[in-house]
RNA sequence: GCCGGGAUGGCGGAAUCGGCAGACGCAGAGGACUUAAAAUCCUCCAAUAGGUGACUAUUGUGCGGGUUCAAGUCCCGCUCCCGGCACCA
């Protein structure tokens, strides 16, 4: 007789006890086991401030789940933790209450730590990466001058995006409809210098290697329509009054004959020079220079209209010799193909409605398929969709699909354009005038230009003092003494680079450096080909084109220059959802916000997991509920309550229930090992559930031997997804190891069938009644017995069988009429 | 406008290959235990109609069609919701 337990246990006991016993044994550290195969299981770092929220619970209690459960499986797991710790909360704190961001940095990272302790989560620890210590960006910087030396990094000039609020240029993907990814604020334009990554090269190769990830498809397509690759032509139309030439980009080169106008957007670099001396060239300018301070949300909002201007410019058709006027046109943009467009208003809607509006002539040239003659001069509409081509000289006659390739092909030869494919991406804009980021290492030399830091000088240092105005200038610009330096070319004085990288770009690497986070190198190569690629990563669906799209950049880069073995980081994607809190999104503003440590202290780590796990699939989002917590605490404790009963049975009791829990003990391990496999954690615990119910019920018809069988079973499998209470139960049951040290469970194959089941009868496709056969039963037997059963004359008589479907161990189906 | 994903009881969700719709949990109802309550254990719980009742019949997975012995699942046409892209030439 085991002595009485209480019918609770004492969660926060029991949850520090473990805690502390399995950072004494080391119980997660990576080992040494090469032998074993190898599994990187890895998670979104978080950027630290200061707090855990309930999304971050969520992506580590998945992770630790899918970690824990391939250590059970004799895998070698790498599961490691960092800190994404460059980034503008850092400094907007220091702004305000003139603490330094590293040392609050420091301190949030040290108290999140402790908030990942009390999740029980399974880190290994020796593998943190810190990316704002010395001891990582200057990897950071190092990989910024491989990309320099390759021509990937380059300085630009030209309009980018401003954040007024973050005092800050923002990449393309950090502007969602018009406002700051980051803190919602108006993004402006602004023309400045700024350093690129030439994402836009690998552009083909992001959108070709979507197709080998094991990846969910919206996350696939956001990707696909962020690239946006469009096939079509450049036609090249040239200014004989200027000897320039413009090129516009166009997907529909079988329209060509259409065009009766082009069009420049109000940026591009040939305006100027085209309205040079030309009586409309103050009007040209008023409109230009109006057009561009107009910011992009307005300009491409829907109801926008279309404003243009007429040159006084023109150029040459190049298929048809025929002069054809230059137009300035704010529904043109700059930094999509070549900044100029053909005007065809036939087959276009916005050339349409430009070419309406301004009374410049149309031309049919493309012909609805079936459909004979008609007015080509003045339609009302644009036919945008394919056809036969009309008035398109030796053109005529062709399909729409046939004439691209070969007006495409007449103009390559002519040498006026071509074949071309245009993507959408742009180039990832890197520069951030911020303090808080790893330092561009670079110098301006007046002798020698743009100089790379030697990589035997890096790491680029931050200064530790700087001033936080939250004014003007990055403060590194304000610190004379840190801009000062020497050319490490002629020697002679220069000034840095004084603006910082994005943080997108450290957080584009931080895998690799898990792997050896205590190389001289950026990482060692040794590891990353042992390790790579990550086999399960699991983040935040916000990030399906950011965080994702730049580290498959630079994955490839680093493929490309043999540093990496793959051309792709990661080869399963978990994207979870949002959690939810009183129908909203939680956020400060909103005043919703649910806090991990209190619900953490109410229930406890365990129930905490088990209910994000069981409240939805992971992908989805979910509304957090008071009650569902309850509920997975109440199981948790019902589990345990069960775990401490006495396993010898009553005098006098009999066995019979065993072959039924037998069964269902097998079958559990089966099916919660499926689950985690495809990723359905809320199955798998409903699968607990199940045989923590079945023990209950048939208990006190069990032997000893199946009680403690299924008790043991229950336990080890429910180790990765409440791992505290877990392991206090493996030692209740006599245990010395921890229950984070036991092999998987195995089930007998044998037993996942039953001897005997319930098949449905049907009676033209519906149910009438079911019978119990022997789980071997064919299907010629299972129809006979069907017709042979009592309850089946009543159906049947007076009709004809017209068919018998018989589907051993499911049902069967008697067709009558 | 284009592309993707989705819609199942009062609620979250399950149904993995076309084979008994609603597993598991929450909420709710009833019972046992208790002086009582909480906790716990057990039972019930899609809708409609009929029956005291075990039950019987019909309907039922957003809507309308179709394929099939059999459809939540496949096909065609819609509605609505969520997400992405969008004057992208």
């Amino acid at each position: 007789m085991r002595p009485q337990r209480p019918d609770r246990y004492d969660v926060k006991a029991v949850e520090s006890r473990w805690q502390i016993e399995w950072e004494r044994q080391h119980l997660y550290t990576v080992g040494s086991a090469k032998d074993l195969p190898k599994f990187y299981c890895l998670e979104q770092f978080p950027y630290p401030s200061g707090h855990l929220h309930m999304g971050h619970v969520r992506v580590y209690t998945l992770g630790d789940v899918v970690a824990r459960y391939r250590r059970m499986n004799g895998y070698r797991v790498l599961h490691p933790m960092g800190w994404d710790a460059f980034g503008l909360p850092a400094e907007n704190a220091a702004i305000k209450s003139g603490v330094a961001p590293r040392v609050s940095t420091m301190a949030n990272i040290a108290y999140m730590k402790t908030q990942m302790r009390q999740m029980g989560l399974s880190f290994d620890w020796a593998c943190e990466v810190t990316t704002s210590e010395p001891d990582y960006y200057r990897f950071t910087q190092e990989l910024f001058l491989m990309f320099y030396e390759r021509g990937l990094a380059y300085r630009k000039a030209g309009p980018v995006n401003w954040c007024p609020s973050c005092e800050t240029v923002l990449a393309n993907e950090q502007v969602e409809d018009g406002v700051c990814w980051r803190c919602e604020a108006p993004v402006t334009k602004r023309d400045l210098t700024q350093w690129y990554f030439k994402i836009t090269d690998y552009a083909e190769r992001l959108l070709q290697d979507l197709d080998g990830l094991d990846w969910p498809q919206d996350i696939v397509t956001q990707q696909r329509n962020w690239i946006g690759k469009s096939t079509g032509a450049e036609v090249v139309f040239k200014v004989p009054a200027t000897q320039d030439a413009i090129t516009v980009f166009t997907t529909r080169p079988d329209t060509l004959f259409g065009a009766t106008y082009v069009v420049l957007a109000p940026e591009h670099p040939l305006v100027t020079r085209l309205i040079a001396g030309l009586p409309s060239e103050q009007a040209v300018n008023d409109f230009v220079a109006r057009e561009r301070v107009i910011s992009d949300i307005e300009r491409t909002a829907e109801t926008s209209e279309k404003r243009g201007i007429f040159t006084g410019a023109y150029a040459v058709h190049p298929l048809t010799g025929a002069q054809v006027p230059i137009w300035v046109g704010n529904y043109v943009l700059a930094d999509y193909g070549t900044g100029a467009v053909m005007g065809v208003p036939s087959h276009d809607e916005r050339d349409f409605r430009f070419a309406r509006q301004y009374h410049l002539p149309m031309v049919t040239v493309v012909r609805p398929p079936g459909q004979g003659g008609g007015d080509l001069e003045a339609p009302t509409e644009a036919y945008t969709g394919a056809g036969i081509l009309v008035g398109s000289g030796e053109f005529s006659g062709l399909d729409s699909e046939a004439a691209k390739a070969a007006i495409a092909g007449r103009l390559q030869d002519k040498g006026l354009g071509g074949p071309r494919i245009t993507y959408r991406m742009r180039d990832w804009l890197i520069s951030r005038q911020r303090y808080w980021g790893a330092p561009i290492p670079i110098v301006h030399c007046p002798q020698c230009g743009i100089v790379p830091v030697p990589v035997s000088e890096l790491p680029v240092r931050l200064p530790d003092e700087a001033t936080f105005t939250g004014r003007g200038e990055s403060p590194l610009a304000q610190d004379e003494q840190w801009v000062c330096t020497t050319c490490p070319h002629c020697g002679g004085a220069a000034r840095r680079e004084t603006d910082t990288m994005d943080t997108f770009v450290d957080s584009s690497w931080y895998y690799y450096r898990y792997t050896s986070s205590d190389s001289d190198r950026p990482f060692d190569a040794r590891q990353v080909r042992y390790w790579m690629p990550v086999d399960e990563y699991v983040g935040g669906k916000e990030h399906a084109v950011l965080h994702l799209l730049y580290s498959r950049f630079f994955t490839k880069v680093l493929y490309d220059v043999g540093w990496v073995p793959t051309a792709e980081p990661f080869q399963r994607l978990l994207p979870q959802g949002m959690v939810v809190y009183r129908g909203k999104k939680m956020s400060k503003s909103k005043g919703n916000t649910l806090s991990p440590e209190s619900i953490m202290n109410d229930w406890g780590a365990d129930a905490t997991r088990v209910f994000m796990l069981f409240a939805a699939p992971p992908e989805k989002d979910f509304e957090w509920k008071e009650a569902g917590v309850e509920g997975a605490y109440r199981f948790l404790q019902r589990v345990y309550r069960l775990a401490v009963r006495d396993l010898e049975p009553e005098d006098g009791k009999r066995a019979e229930a065993d072959p039924i829990v037998r069964r269902l003990t097998a079958r559990t391990a089966y099916k919660v090992s499926e689950d985690v496999n495809r990723r359905s954690f809320n199955t798998a615990v409903s699968a607990l559930m199940e045989l923590t119910n079945g023990l209950y019920q048939h208990w006190s018809d069990l032997s000893l031997e199946v009680r403690r069988q299924g008790l043991e079973t229950l336990v080890v499998l429910l180790a990765p997804f409440a791992p505290h209470l877990a392991d206090e139960l493996w030692h209740e049951l006599g245990h010395q190891e921890s229950v984070h040290r036991e092999p998987w469970p195995g089930y007998d194959a044998k037993l996942l069938v039953d001897p005997e089941v319930e098949v449905a009868v049907q009676i033209n496709g519906k149910v009438r009644f079911k019978m119990t056969v022997s789980a071997e039963l064919d299907a010629d037997g299972l129809g006979a017995q069907a017709l042979a059963d009592s309850r089946m004359a009543h159906y049947v008589e007076d009709r004809q069988l017209v068919k018998l479907v018989a589907v051993p161990g499911r049902l069967v189906n008697v067709v009558v009429r």
